[in-house]
Order: C-alpha cells, then structure tokens, then sequence
DNA sequence: TTGCTCCTCACGTCACGTGAGGTGGC
DNA sequence: TTGCTCCTCACGTCACGTGAGGTGGC
C-alpha cells in the first residue's frame, strides 16, 4: 500500500490531481483510513494511473477518460470515441497550420521595410470604366468568407467573355457592397470591356462603374489571405492623413496567377476631406 | 453611432464579448449614455474589433492582444511576441500530430481482431542467459523517456560486440530496474553471448540472466511508442489468470530494422501465483 | 400593454494550482 | 518539540455563456 505522495511520485502526478481523480470518481484509493481520512492506494493501481494519465494526454476530458477506463463502453463505442478524437484532432492541426501561415505572414510583414514606412501609399484618381459584371453575396466580411463566392464568379466571368470573344480591357476588379439586411456582403466581380457589346443570350451583365475622384491606392503581395494587415497599414495611412474613409476599397488583380504567395493586388480606398467626414458603414 | 447590438452583428462576435472587451478596456465603447449606461460604438471601431478578432483566433490571450492593439509596443517587442507565438504553434502542432498518431493506434489496435481475443498471450519459462550488458537511466516510466536511452545503448552494444568479433546467439534484450530512490528507472540493454569471452579492454559488462520460471509472453507489432497498448492487453490477461505480476517485463527485440512499423518485441512478464502474491512496486 | 433591446450582477465551465488553517506520526 | 506528510475547504485561472432580475423606448 502506498501514501498518495508515493504513489504520486510514481505515477508522476501531482498529489492534487489524485484528489480531485478520487473526487471525480476516476480513480479511487484502495483504501482510506475511517479517522484521519488518509488515502492508501495498491501499488497495481498505477496501472489505471497510467491508462488514465495517457488518455488525457491524447485530449480525452476527463468524463471521457472516466467512461473509457471503467470499461462500460462497447467496442463501437469505444471506436466511435477515437475516431471522433482523430477528427477532431485533425481539423486543430489544420487549424493550427493556418494560425501559424497568419503569424508567418505578420512576421514577414515586420521584416519588411515596407511596414515601417507605409511609403509605397499614394493618392490617386479612378476614372470611370465600363464593365461586365456578376454578383455573389458572402456570409462574413473576412478574407477567408469572400475567397469562394469571389473565385467562381472570376472564373465564370472571364469564361464567359472568352467564350463569346470579348476584348478586356484592363485586370478584373472586386467590388463590395453592403446587402440591404446589414448582415452579408455583397461581391462583385467586375471584368473591364470598353465599349464592346455583349450578345443577347449573354448572362452578364454591363455597368458603368463611378469614377474615384480621390482614392488611397496600396498593393498588397501575396494571398488574399493577409490582405487584413495591408488593409491595416492603408487604415493606419488614412487615419495620419487629412481624409477618411468614404466606402468600401476596390481591388484590382493586377497579378493573379496559380501561386498565390507572387499575386499582387492594388486596394484603392475611396476618401473624403476629413472636415465632413461621417464614416461610412 | 451603432448600439451594442448592432456593433455586435456587424462585428459576428456576441454581445458578452463586447461587454467583456469593454470591461477589460480592450476595447471600450466610443460613448456611454450616462444615466442609461447604453455603450454607443462607432462604426469605425469596428476596424479595432476586427483587428482584435484577428489577433485572439491566432492564439494570443487576450491581455497581449490589447497591449498589441494599444500600439505600446516597440517593432522588436512585437516581433518577439509573433515568433514567440509562432514556436508555441510549432510545437503545438507537433504535439498534436503524435497524439493524432498514437489515436491512429489505439484504432489500428480495436480494429485488430487480436485486440478482442488476446488470444496470444501464453504461460512460458524462459531459461537462464549469459549477456553482455550495458546500463542507462530513464527520468521516467513511459516509452517516449525510455526509448532515447535504450537506442544508444543497443546501438554501442551491437557496435562492440561486432568490433571485438564476439558471435551473437540470440536477439538483443530490455530489462528495467526500479532506480534506489524510485524516482528513475534504470533501463539495461543485454545481447546474449553463450560462453563468449569479452576481450579486457571491454566496456561491456557480463552477466548471468536468471531465468523465469513462468512468465506470460505476448507479442506487440509496431512502434515501441504504442507498447502501452500491448503491455494493458497483457494486464488484462493477467488479472483475469490465477497468477500475478512478479517484477517489470523483459523486452526481446525480435525484428528491429529501420522501418519501425514493422518491429517485433516480445513482452515477458515474470508471474508468480495469486495466492502468495504481493505486487511487486 | 407587449416585444425588443439594453443594463448589471453572478454563477458555471475545466482541470487543476495554490494557499489557508489544521491534524497525525516519527 | 520540530519537520514532514496528510487532510479539507475555497479561491483563482481564462474567455466568455447563460440565466436572473430589472429598465427604457417603440
């Protein structure tokens, strides 16, 4: 029979961890003394220490760990448990690889010049362009929300003017807009024509996109993924300059092609002085 | 000027969050209602709130993501924070990638129909040997603290036997010792040599193996790390036997090549009697 | 008046760590 | 008697979720 303080120190436990196994009903001493309360365990119970110990490792909470180990659990059951364990396991490994692209990308965006400058920011004129267009709506305003409703609509948008042989213009635009709701974000992809006319049975559509008296014009290197941190520094520009924001920014595609890590994308916020500013939603 | 309402639903985050962002002062309201305590935000905030988002879903608690946001810190401070996050996230991805792998075994194992039966656990003796040995200490029990201790050593053992020409006469052996204080293990690496002698310029001890007069045996297939897996297969067989552990298993290295996959070991586990048994610690 | 939104506590989550305050055996 | 180990509360951790109980504007 051991102290919990031996069978502590060969289990590689805490004397903590025992009490409160002891108290969850996971792993009770053999016996306790009736009068001063002391725990006395087997030594063969480090046996179950260390299923117990090991489980939790593999990220089983302990009520799992408890029915696991008490052997009430049929063998689909227990098969169900771990293969739920491995899945869930994989999605945080895959969860964890994307944290750790983002933290690569903001290490990256340190190193660079360019971060400590924002120089490469510049005010510039959009003149008005006619442009054949589709609209899709995303669910969130992040990155990772806009890349698969912008993506088809890009693709079908340049099939379809490829198809029906129309010159382009210039690179293709993303344009957003608020829905109605307030909830969702309204995509659009914008290809430019000319004054190139499109066929009757054609499902695109043309516009006529406003011109940008004043915009802030920034590229962004790289996937669409880290746009957030060159948004940022165009935000961080605006706020030191004497306009606001007057809108969602436009990106133009200048460079887009099958390695996204070598695209470079021109964002051009539209601004106002900010004397009459009154930030748009 | 938005209400917390709809801050919240143009940010996707819940109303708590915004209550609890303000009362840590991560990130407070542009104005309070004084007699009403309402929180006012405005829309522009809401470039804040995403920033912040951004820097809690990459892993930062939320005390370090406010002194990010705040800006109070140097370009080599924020640095260290992103690389410091970016090893937390390496070694976190490790860490998962070896629970995902030993999940994979537990499952390979309930799938294995032997898992069901452990059918081929079997009573044997194992007769006495002369070894060649050398001796190592693990700081802990399980496979992952033993196994950079006994690789050396097999490894400097097969080395010198091979060196001094000494003919090998069966697989190579584990046999561990609880250390004198119990904290540690003691791990001795053995290769049968018959009646060999050892040149005396040798670093290799000698010694007698006692035999076993009755140990149960089992085959484990695979990774030394999944070993667990096996010895509780061998438990359970155990406990439901007439017999009882007498002392730490044996290990006879069977098939070791370098596809670990693809080892052999057998498990001997010295056994006596139930009714004299007092388990040995 | 009925909904809806807003407010402030305050408890619960999860697996313990860390004292506080006290007791038992050498 | 002094250490050492053991005991039982009970608070703190972290980022909120989830009521409870109440108020303000349409």
């Amino acid at each position: 029979m051991l102290s919990i303080g031996e069978f502590a120190r060969r289990g590689r436990v805490s004397v903590r961890m025992l009490r409160h196994y002891d108290a969850l009903g996971l792993l009770r001493p053999a016996t306790v003394n009736a009068s001063t309360g002391y725990r006395a365990y087997e030594a063969r119970q480090l046996v179950t220490l260390n299923r117990v110990v090991a489980l939790k490792d593999l990220g089983f909470a302990l009520a799992e760990v408890k029915s696991i180990v008490e052997g009430d659990l049929g063998i689909a059951e227990l098969r169900g448990m771990f293969r739920l364990r491995r899945s869930q396991l994989q999605a945080g490994i895959e969860a964890e690889r994307a944290r750790l692209a983002s933290v690569d990308a903001r290490l990256r965006f340190l190193e660079s010049a360019s971060a400590l400058a924002g120089a490469e920011v510049a005010l510039k004129a959009v003149p008005a362009q006619r442009v054949a267009q589709l609209c899709g709506t995303a669910v969130g305003f992040e990155p990772a929300a806009i890349a698969p409703v912008l993506g088809p609509l890009f693709r079908q948008l340049i099939d379809t003017l490829a198809a029906a042989s129309i010159p382009i213009v210039g690179p293709v635009l993303a344009l957003y807009e608020e829905s109605p709701d307030g909830d969702a974000l309204q995509v659009r992809a914008a290809m430019p024509i000319g004054s190139a006319h499109l066929p009757d049975d054609c499902p695109l559509a043309t516009a006529e996109l406003p011109p940008l008296e004043l915009a802030a014009s920034v590229l962004h290197h790289g996937p669409m993924d880290d746009v957030m941190l060159t948004l940022e520094q165009l935000g961080r520009w605006i706020d030191a300059s004497p306009y606001r924001s007057a809108g969602y920014n436009r990106e133009v595609y200048l460079h887009c092609g099958p390695d996204r890590s070598h695209w470079v994308v021109e964002l051009q916020e539209p601004l106002r002085p900010a004397e009459t500013a009154t930030q748009g939603a």
